[in-house]
DNA sequence: GTGAAAGCGCTAACAC
DNA sequence: GTGTTAGCGCTTTCAC
């Protein structure tokens, strides 16, 4: 790390306290506003000097007296998946009305290397970190504490030690699978599930379908990718037992998965209905629009930002998802379609 | 802002040099492996006071002296929409490759709140700031410098002053456009344009058209959303002089569009052929597969990361852009579907 | 209401 | 090969 050099080096304080006439402890009363009061003529000097010399404070000594950087660490899998990056949005959105900025690193949904993003981040003095995370239960254990709060989100089980938040997965796809049975009667529903996906929506679905007496549908785990989901609904419409409904695990597997069913020529919803989980924003647009249960993303993300500012106990939440009735899963469309 | 509490305090280098017994110059020089050379003997006592008491360098206090932070400020439009979801991966993918970390911030496509976000950003003294602009030509002129480097992508336009990169619009719009003509035969194409959209792939429109002889097709403007593809679209597509095909600016806006000609039982690419600008991962799964040109993304984000890290001289560059046939022009789908 | 000065935690030039 | 020490730019206590 080179010295800054001298000749162009910035304009500190020091510079505008002697331009201003005054000490250096003035000038900050001024900039900060306070702790100490200034007379109003002096006041008025040192914000000429600032202007006319082009000062801006240096976060990083500021940073090195306070501790605080206004700075906090978020680990996410990744905004090509749109779901993350809404999540992303929505937590930019809090972050900003909270006054801290969002530092931003991406584990591709890989355990181990958001393990390491933690470790890189703490590094860095963030305030805290916000994991999106990719962790299963079986993960916890490897986790260590990097010395700063930490959060985490799209949590669907406690983690000792620290606040976790996350939808409230098993209603939210029992409600939708149920829409699927009581609105439309199907009573052979497959599930397209993710390769490493936690229980929760497997159950949810189950429950669904033994609380009304069906059997087991055909689950089919694959890719959380639109890959995953073309290939899955694929082998699961071309194979000897085709569904007669497929609930699937995300939004992203499901726009392969009406790919993979136009492109077998079957209508949907009449042939097959399909119904997914996330709640996108084009999940209205697909063709056609997606019946889906919505995650609440903007208040967890909100929980999320003020909790982890405020270092909440640890604890964790579960939020309520809400059930978006579109047209794949056999509905008629709305009135005014959106 | 409150001082550190004193008993909380984290251990810094001169507890380390307590413990190890040596002085704190040594300390550093083990941290940093250099800039002079440590006996293995005492590194190792170093290394072991280090893992005992769990020391981690204060990252504030290092960037005081070196006047870096390794981070780099970006702002772009809002990564809810997936083209901007992928450029942030590839930027942070290119950023980390580069050992800096990414700052991100939201301009919601407003170049107002862009040009606020770049003061945020320069009051936090990143070491750059790289904006993936919504400003129109217009808007250079307010623009002044934060006195970092400062480096525009996704810009159409030269910015005096400041690096800026782009994909070449014109040439990729005409391309795409010139497949409907030469390979498909259309002669009526409208084009479905971004509100606030730079001209260049209007003019690719244009150019193709006007290249073969053809009258300028219809244009719809409206904004940047799946909504405002819809809302075109339908007009277009009700209204009393339907194209054969439509030129969509972008892929979101072409989701949208596609929703709305399925909805009027219209078969895509048979009755209207659709094609669109960008290349999100996900076009390649709507129903049909778009035909899209695609903007190079990862060569964009590596050019820009590197170039503002080595402070590139200021110029303007373009990127060719790929044009990938799928289905909506009318092509056959490819042996193996992707 | 203002000024002098002591650090925050670290790096590196300079002694030894 | 190791130790001493002067800052980096800022905030804030303590005198006046």
């Amino acid at each position: 790390m080179a010295k800054l050099d001298r000749s162009a080096r910035n304009v500190t304080l020091v510079d505008v306290a002697r331009y201003a006439g005054v000490s250096t402890a003035v000038v900050s009363y001024v900039v900060n506003d306070g702790p100490r009061p200034v007379a109003p003529a002096t006041a008025e000097r040192v914000r000429k000097a600032i202007a006319v010399l082009g000062y801006r404070p240096n976060s990083h000594a500021r940073a090195l007296l306070s501790g605080r950087t206004g700075i906090l660490g978020l680990i996410h899998p990744g905004t090509s998946n749109p779901f993350f990056g809404e999540y992303n949005d929505v937590l930019y959105e809090s972050a900003t009305r909270n006054g801290v900025a969002l530092l931003n690193a991406n584990s591709a949904g890989d355990a181990n290397t958001e393990r390491q993003l933690i470790e890189n981040l703490a590094r860095r003095s963030v305030d805290g970190i916000i994991v999106v995370t990719s962790m299963a239960q079986a993960d916890i254990p490897q986790l260590h504490d990097p010395g700063i709060p930490m959060l985490f989100i799209d949590c669907p089980f406690p983690i000792p030690g620290h606040r976790a938040i996350g939808p409230n997965s098993i209603a939210g796809a029992r409600q939708v699978v149920e829409h699927l049975i009581v609105e439309h009667g199907h009573r052979d529903i497959a599930f397209i599930a993710g390769a490493s996906e936690p229980e929760e929506r497997e159950q949810g679905w189950r429950d669904a379908l033994r609380g009304h007496g069906l059997p087991d549908g055909q689950l089919a785990r694959t890719n959380y990718g639109v890959d995953g989901g073309y290939a899955a609904a694929q082998a699961l419409v071309t194979g000897p037992d085709r569904p007669a409904a497929i609930f699937v695990a995300s939004d992203l597997q499901a726009y392969g998965a009406l790919h993979a069913i136009h492109e077998q020529q079957l209508r949907i919803p009449k042939d097959i209905a399909v119904v997914s989980f996330d709640g996108n924003t084009e999940s209205a647009h697909t063709w056609p629009p997606l019946t889906i249960v919505r995650q609440p993303l903007a208040a967890m993300a909100d929980a999320a930002i003020t909790d982890i500012l405020r270092t909440s106990p640890p604890k964790h939440d579960l939020f309520d998802m809400e059930l978006v009735i579109r047209q794949s899963c056999g509905c008629a469309p709305a009135e005014k379609n959106r």
